[in-house]
DNA sequence: CGCGTTTGACCCGCGC
DNA sequence: GCGCGGGTCAAACGCG
């Protein structure tokens, strides 16, 4: 429950700057609970309510960046000039990953319900509420880092994660999801909603808002 | 004993 | 066809 604390006291001050002033969650405008089935965007983004707290560990919140394809990039960091991307479905979102060149040509070929983010911070894994088990680990070619995969503990979910730290900035983890959730959070988070007019973001409660 | 991690082997797609 | 790189499997192992 201190999850939903951390974002409703906080407020967007809590939430990644890029987020924030961007007034755009960093998958396409209002869809960030959308992309995980029935998740709130406090799953999608740990860092963003659980970094804010503390609770985490030495984590920080000054450099969030979410990586899609939606929003290429030359560089990162920079997307918060370009435009907010237009409306789209889950299943129409390639993510790619524009500082990590094993990531794009795999994620620029399969159209799938991916997203990747970069986030600073000390730990390897980030706990976002969901119970992940380690099936797999590997060395990429362009990296000295290893890649870490893991696989949604939950019966019947098979959502994936690849985390690994970023190759020419070793404080930064990039993390990867592939996949719906098609449970909820073993912890109850609840969900946030943005508002329309300030794009500040806040908790609007324990159910997804009627009518998304 | 159950669950999660480790780690080498295996598989598969892709480029040459 | 072959080699390479990335992703997954599964047996062994560790831990509570």
């Amino acid at each position: 429950m201190h999850m939903a604390v951390a974002l409703a006291a906080a407020d967007a001050a809590a939430l990644p700057a890029a987020m924030a002033y961007r007034h755009q969650p960093c998958n396409g405008g209002g869809s960030a609970s959308s992309y995980f089935g029935s998740r709130p965007a406090a799953a999608l983004f740990p860092s963003s309510a659980a970094f804010g707290t503390g609770l985490l560990g030495p984590a920080h919140l000054d450099v969030f960046e979410c990586l899609s394809s939606d929003e290429r990039v030359p560089g990162a960091g920079t997307f918060a000039t370009t435009p907010p991307p237009p409306l789209r479905t889950a299943a129409e979102r390639v993510v790619d990953v524009p500082d990590a060149e094993g990531y794009s040509s795999h994620a620029r070929s399969v159209a799938a319900d991916r997203v990747a983010f970069r986030v600073r911070s000390d730990e390897e894994v980030l706990d976002d509420g969901y119970k992940w088990r380690k099936y797999g680990k590997k060395s990429v070619k362009n990296s000295p880092n290893p890649r870490n995969y893991y696989r949604c503990s939950t019966e019947g979910c098979n959502v994936k994660k690849r985390v690994e730290r970023d190759k020419d900035d070793p404080s930064y983890v990039v993390t990867m999801y592939e996949g719906v959730h098609n449970h909820v959070t073993p912890g109850t988070i609840y969900y946030a909603a943005q508002d329309a007019a300030s794009g500040r973001f806040f908790v609007a409660g324990m159910h997804q808002p009627a009518g998304h």
